[in-house]
DNA sequence: TAAGTCACG
DNA sequence: ACGTACGTGACTTAT
């Protein structure tokens, strides 16, 4: 427990002359943006930590160090790239110190993500890390701070409790990493991912989130009051439909009106057992009777209104304006980033009235919006890993891929292609990449089994590189017990052997998907690092503000536009040399939906 | 907290 | 006979 300055300056003379510290942070909030730094602590060598409590605030709490002097004194380590540090999530105590004016440096590992690019299909929170590799049971955040209604802030802990619980997470963070590395620095990919992809995009998405995205609050609340009242006017309409009132968002409730009152028949089941009112029901039902149309209607606009626009003016960060999402890096087990606190990428899309919402993600006066997305990502890959000669010469010359797939599988010449033909080759295409079934085809397509799998022993005949792909993956899936992306990400699946049909089966359409659908988050993971820094390299005021999986999404200043969009292009079809070329198409807008 | 539903790539 | 396309996160109801 650090409590005074000569204990400080022992442990400053012990962290500048490690080879690697691990820190962490203790702070008021699990929001980064809002974070303020409560303690430090700091661990050099397995079995000795420091706590340095700052804010705790209680009533009888000792005296503590000075917070903005004491970080005054850290700053220049913190900043340094030269002292090489290691924490779990390193991303967050990154923001935290960021809210205190320090712009760590020299974060060369992360716990979390060394975990991640091991085995990105188990936990990764410290304490199942240090029960499973360490063995060691640690003391879990609620044991000191409580849960739910009845937990207490950080600061509201003793500096003693506190002492015990951050400095063992520093502690075991420090084991955690010379448990963990070894086993990445021994395999050339796994390492490759992991030092030149996961550690440096860490320091980008700090960036991005950062960065923030300005969100046009007024626009919404128009839009939000116009949902409000169509919605209004369909409950009406729905409840006369019904002959009686009822709660249009309760399942239960709609289906006692649906199956009980009006007798529509069950077309499934919910996996409870509960007679389904999912939207593909609905449709069906729709074409007997009219109150499943109205309430369908009923339920985009009140999506579109909870979800978005209602939502997001409330999470603008009262400081800067602007809405910070937090990406998260190691829990999507293919290797893509997810969104929270908003979702980001899911932000409506395909409908009329949802892509509205993206006229609310502005620009400020004087910058502009660019959007720049992979074209046909995921199946440029299946063309690369499977070497199907078909697919690779349609890509190389730039074809329609859809209309290249109808044109083979209904043996047609490309020109003579029916936009139906087109439709059912897309979804043929995409179900290549989900390692779909007969079954699941028929049933997306809307068509008998039979003539699906008529469909597929066609593509699979005209483009025989991808079959001889697909079955080589599933054997080696069963062999290794993973399958592996482009760049080396290592994905368990260890269903692959249950005994359990459906489980294994499952496993076998992860084995597939997984190589695409990683290889993909791999390359825009590799753009991201070279845009951003390229964009610090030329210090412009260009800023990533958003990722949606294929897509990059950058605000920038009328005045660096001829440069950025260009740079970006080149920068995302660059960044690996593939057997097919990468495309990327961009647009410019004073919204996202206008760049689009 | 689980279940159902629906938004995205 | 069974189950059936991959990966996510948020909101609402019900318990």
């Amino acid at each position: 427990m650090v409590m005074d300055e000569p204990a400080l300056e022992r442990w400053i003379a012990k962290i500048e002359a490690a080879e690697l510290t691990c820190f962490d942070t203790e702070t008021t909030s699990l929001d980064p943006m809002a974070a303020e730094l409560v303690g430090l602590s700091f661990c050099v060598e397995a079995g000795e930590a420091c706590y340095v409590p700052l804010s705790h605030r209680y009533p009888g709490a000792p005296d503590q160090l000075d917070r903005e002097a004491t970080l005054a004194r850290l700053k220049p380590w913190f900043e340094s790239a030269r002292h090489r540090k290691v924490g779990q999530n390193a991303k967050y105590d990154r923001h935290v110190l960021a809210n205190h004016g320090i712009a760590v440096g020299g974060v060369v590992h992360d716990t979390l993500l060394a975990s991640y690019v091991l085995e990105s299909h188990q936990r990764h929170d410290m304490d199942s890390l240090a029960m499973r590799h360490l063995g060691v049971k640690t003391i879990a955040y609620e044991e000191v701070a409580g849960k739910g209604a009845s937990s207490i802030a950080f600061d509201q802990v003793s500096v003693e409790t506190a002492t015990g619980y951050s400095a063992e997470d520093a502690d075991v963070t420090l084991q955690l990493h010379r448990a963990l590395w070894p086993r990445i620095e021994a395999e050339a990919g796994l390492r490759h991912i992991y030092a030149d992809i996961e550690i440096p995009v860490a320091g980008v998405l700090l960036a991005m989130e950062r960065n923030g995205v300005l969100i046009d609050a007024s626009l919404l609340a128009t839009q939000g009051g116009e949902l409000g009242t169509k919605m209004l006017a369909l409950e009406a309409k729905v409840h006369e439909l019904a002959g009686q009132p009822f709660n249009l968002a309760s399942p239960k409730q709609l289906g006692e009106i649906l199956f009980g009152q009006l007798k529509l028949p069950v077309v499934k089941k919910t996996p409870s057992g509960a007679p389904s009112t999912d939207e593909e029901v609905l449709e069906k039902l729709a074409l007997d009777h009219p109150l499943p149309k109205a309430l369908l209607e009923h339920r985009a606009m009140s999506k579109l209104k909870s979800t978005y626009a209602d939502k997001l003016p409330r999470m603008v960060n009262a400081r800067t304006g602007r809405v910070h999402t937090n990406y998260a890096q190691a829990v999507a087990v293919t290797g893509r980033l997810s969104s929270t606190d908003p979702n980001l990428q899911n932000i409506p899309v395909r409908t009329a009235e949802g892509r509205r919402i993206r006229e609310a993600f502005v620009a400020p006066p004087g910058s502009k919006i660019v959007s720049a997305d992979y074209s046909q990502i995921e199946l440029r890959i299946m063309a690369h890993l499977s070497g199907d000669k078909g697919l690779i010469d349609a890509f190389a010359a730039g074809e329609d891929i859809h209309r290249h797939t109808a044109s083979e599988v209904f043996g047609v010449a490309a020109g003579d292609v029916s936009s139906e033909q087109r439709r059912y080759a897309k979804v043929i295409n995409f179900g290549l990449i989900y390692g779909m079934s007969a079954f699941g085809l028929a049933g997306n397509l809307g068509i008998e089994r039979a003539a699906a799998q008529s469909y597929m022993d066609k593509y699979f005949q005209r483009y025989p590189g991808v079959a001889a792909y697909m079955e080589r993956t599933r054997n080696e899936a069963r062999e290794r017990g993973w399958v592996e992306t482009v760049f080396g990400r290592r994905l368990w699946l260890p269903d692959i052997a249950s005994a359990n049909q459906a489980r294994r089966q499952g496993a076998e359409r992860q084995a597939i998907n997984a190589p695409m659908q990683g290889t993909a988050a791999d390359l825009i993971k590799l753009a991201m690092i070279a845009v951003q820094g390229w964009i610090e390299s030329e210090k412009l005021a260009t800023k990533l503000v958003m990722q949606v999986h294929d897509e990059l999404v950058l605000e920038v200043p009328e005045g660096e536009l001829d440069r950025v969009k260009p740079q970006v292009e080149r920068l995302m079809t660059g960044v690996a040399a593939l057997d097919v070329p990468l495309v990327v198409d961009a647009g410019v807008g004073e919204n996202w939906e206008r760049a689009h």
